[in-house]
RNA sequence: UGGGGCGUGGCCAAGCGGUAAGGCGCGGGGCUUUGGACCCCGUAUUCGAAGGUUCGAAUCCUUCCGCCCCAG
């Protein structure tokens, strides 16, 4: 079978093409152009297209023997991923741009691209499996089996077409597997370190790239506490996400916390840690991945945040669109914007974006 | 110059006779394909100054210095 293998220069990615190879198929190594991260001039660089990964990409495929290309989804990533990423924060919620990399460039974009290509299946470096269920044929998403770097989490949007021209080659290894395997072939990446911050803000200011992406504007508010008392002042509301600790500029006895952000108001709510509980949430845009939309409530294990360990739920399909999550024991900062995951043991069942928390 | 309150690390602040909590901030480390999240470690030989009492004081006494509030 003829398959991409998108390599960012990694090592998951790396030994994902290599894997493939192996199993003797037809792999056309690609590295996506996603941003140009020439703005700052800084001696910087971020990790999804900076010119060392490409070379390391190119590098990799050379010592595999097989073809390797660029190609430029700079567009589809900025309206895809960025400007999304930016809207989100300036209306108070925290995005997750890995998750909407992975819906509209990996598995959208770079598919329509290589379609030209005669090729269908795309290969990615993801710890997460794929399997068809025995019963109606779906394919459904699976944890990877490293389960501590497991990453359907940020694959919960992918649709089923999507997922049935998807291969993750690396989900049935651990991360030590991987890296081994990597030094065994000597691929030159074999040791590379994990990739961290946000891609396209490899200087880890995303207030300061949310600001020179928007229009100027005075964007200062107040930092209020539960009671409604101003307690402060802040820069912006991009600039904070629920259960923020650090960086309030207030002082108190107790550590106090980002409890909500109110753009509208552009207020900041803050307080104790106790406040920061809640007992559920209500997801929007749902995807159901793995299942049919479930017409009456079920349970589920739901992952709040990627890593954040997953919490044991009950959920309900409302009239109006989304989901309502009820968790057995109430969960710390519920935060509007990242992704709520549901699985059921291995299947990952779907997820929404969280909207709100349930007070 | 009547009355009252207060001075603890860069900031907020507990302690009120037994040998300096905590938070913020900062520094370092960890985790990590999201989030200034989370997890570790470090950060005052010293409590405005000087004397005194005491086995022992930041805590009691005296004086001085500096703030704040209410009254002239």
């Amino acid at each position: 079978m003829r398959i991409v293998a998108a390599m960012s220069g990694g090592v998951d990615s790396s030994v994902a093409a290599l894997l493939l190879r192996e199993q003797g198929h037809e792999v056309v190594g690609i590295s996506m152009q996603l941003h140009d991260q020439t703005e700052g001039a800084g001696p910087s660089f971020g990790r999804c297209c900076a010119l060392d990964d490409l070379h390391d990409a190119k590098a990799v495929a050379g010592r595999l023997g097989i073809p390797h290309y660029v190609v430029n989804l700079e567009r589809s990533f900025h309206d895809g991923v960025i400007a999304p990423f930016v809207r989100d924060y300036l209306e108070g919620r925290t995005p997750v741009p890995c998750s909407r990399c992975n819906t509209e460039v990996k598995f959208q974009s770079l598919v329509e691209k290589t379609r030209a290509l005669g090729i269908e299946h795309v290969a990615t470096g993801h710890y997460a499996r794929v399997d068809r269920d025995p019963g109606t044929g779906r394919c459904r998403l699976l944890r990877g089996r490293d389960a501590g770097k497991d990453q359907s989490y940020f694959l919960f949007g992918l649709t089923q077409d999507q997922l049935a021209r998807a291969v993750f080659p690396v989900g049935g290894l651990t991360k030590a597997e991987v890296r081994s395997l990597a030094a065994a072939h000597g691929l030159p990446n074999a040791d590379k370190a994990e990739s961290q911050e946000i891609c396209f803000v490899p200087d880890d200011d995303y207030a300061g790239f949310v600001e020179r992406q928007s229009a100027p504007a005075d964007r200062g508010g107040p930092i209020v506490d539960a009671e409604g008392r101003e307690v402060g002042r802040h820069g912006g509301v991009h600039r904070f996400t629920v259960g923020q600790r650090r960086g309030l500029g207030i002082t108190s006895a107790r550590p106090l916390y980002v409890l909500a952000v109110r753009p509208a108001s552009r207020t900041v709510v803050v307080g104790e840690a106790d406040r920061l509980e809640a007992p559920g949430l209500v997801a929007r845009e749902v995807n159901w991945l793995s299942i049919d939309p479930p017409a009456e409530a079920r349970r589920a294990a739901v992952k709040i945040r990627y890593r954040a360990a997953e919490a044991p739920a009950t959920l309900r399909p409302r009239p109006e669109g989304g989901v309502e999550v009820r968790f057995d024991a109430p969960q710390r900062a519920v935060t509007p914007g990242q992704a709520a995951v549901f699985y059921d043991g291995e299947v990952c069942l779907g997820g929404g974006w969280i909207e709100s928390a349930l007070a």
